[in-house]
DNA sequence: AAATGCTATTGATGTAGGTTAAGAAAAAAG
DNA sequence: CTTTTTTCTTAACCTACATCAATAGCATTT
């Protein structure tokens, strides 16, 4: 809970007040390694803070086969955005790689919030951009780059994830199969 | 500029005196068939509101391939956001595929416009959040999906612009050669 | 109505990366 | 420490799509 509102209070102002609201309208939960925090299918109901652990974003298509859309560290934010806005069902699930620490925050805990820490609107927009102009750069990189290149790119911009997260989910992020990434490292190695 | 104040009070309301602040704050620029709206390298000091035309927005890479990251008619937005943001040289180009009327901002008037419009704040998140999630969807098609089934749904999603652009600029957006489009459309024909 | 660019099509050929299958290595569970 | 599960690697083969090259069809311009 320190961490998720020392993370807040990077970007926008907060007084002892203003964490207290937090403290007072958000919850932790735990989940253990290979838990969900999300099912394709239902209502995401929570936005999420990653406070320890780690988890992967992912659709599953026809074939039965994941491709992973986000993979989130200590300070990242999971939820489907589309589900939680309008209360359909969810296209994304959302899994622990690791046993994780979740602080969560409902839609009535959000509005809360807006209304009484009056600096929140714009930390809210400033991550919403970060993260469209994050997705920006992912569809051009594989509008224009090679497996490899992909692969090279990922590895300079998360090195803390090549650490700790299973090479299939990397695969699986980079949109190539498993048994290429690994070509592709046996390859780079020389 | 009608059709630009008439797009916005779809989503807010607009009292007749918010209207003004736009008419006042707001230039509209015209541009012919081939010209840019941003040049790859300057900085995005504009967003722009297409009132009518159409325009590509695209990426140059190391061979000097265009990649086309957007596609934009009338009712769309065009900036290039990370630049306009932070003042840095834009990575992207945008350019006219027809002769264009472009509603154009600066960072001043939206300054103005969301301390004079209320509504407006919203206005502008609720478009980010739906670039967002569009662009989410898109990184998705492209992992999960064929050429063919990108193509089938992009036809589906826009076929305005199928009617409208070069096979090639669709085939780029998509991220396939034109060729293979083109006789991915043989196929389809049958 | 020619001439000049663009754009789309087609065919031949190439290749990055997928698929299948099997075994090795590493982690997790008991 | 042994067993089981998960992950990674390697090799043989395959395919979707790219590339190259030539031609033809359109639109613009003159």
């Amino acid at each position: 809970m320190e961490f998720f509102i020392d993370t807040i209070s990077k970007t926008i102002q907060l007084t002892q007040a203003d964490k207290e609201v937090f403290i007072n309208n958000c919850l932790v939960t735990k989940l253990k390694k290979r838990q969900f925090f999300l099912q394709e299918g239902n209502v995401c109901r929570y936005a999420g803070f990653v406070s320890k652990g780690c988890l992967k974003t992912y659709t599953i298509d026809k074939n039965g086969d994941e491709h992973v859309f986000q993979i989130a560290l200590e300070g990242w934010w999971i939820s489907d955005m589309y589900s939680h806005l309008t209360g359909e069902p969810a296209n994304f699930t959302i899994e622990a790689l690791e046993d994780c620490e979740i602080v969560v925050m409902d839609i009535e805990a959000r509005e809360k919030i807006l209304k009484e820490v009056p600096g929140y609107e714009r930390f809210h927009r400033i991550l919403l951009e970060n993260n469209y102009m994050a997705t920006q750069r992912r569809v051009n990189s594989m509008l224009s780059s090679s497996a490899e290149e992909r692969y090279l790119a990922f590895i300079k911009k998360y090195p803390q994830i090549v650490q700790r997260v299973p090479q299939l989910v990397i695969a699986s992020y980079l949109g190539i199969a498993p048994e290429s990434l690994s070509r592709i490292r046996k390859q780079l190695a020389k």
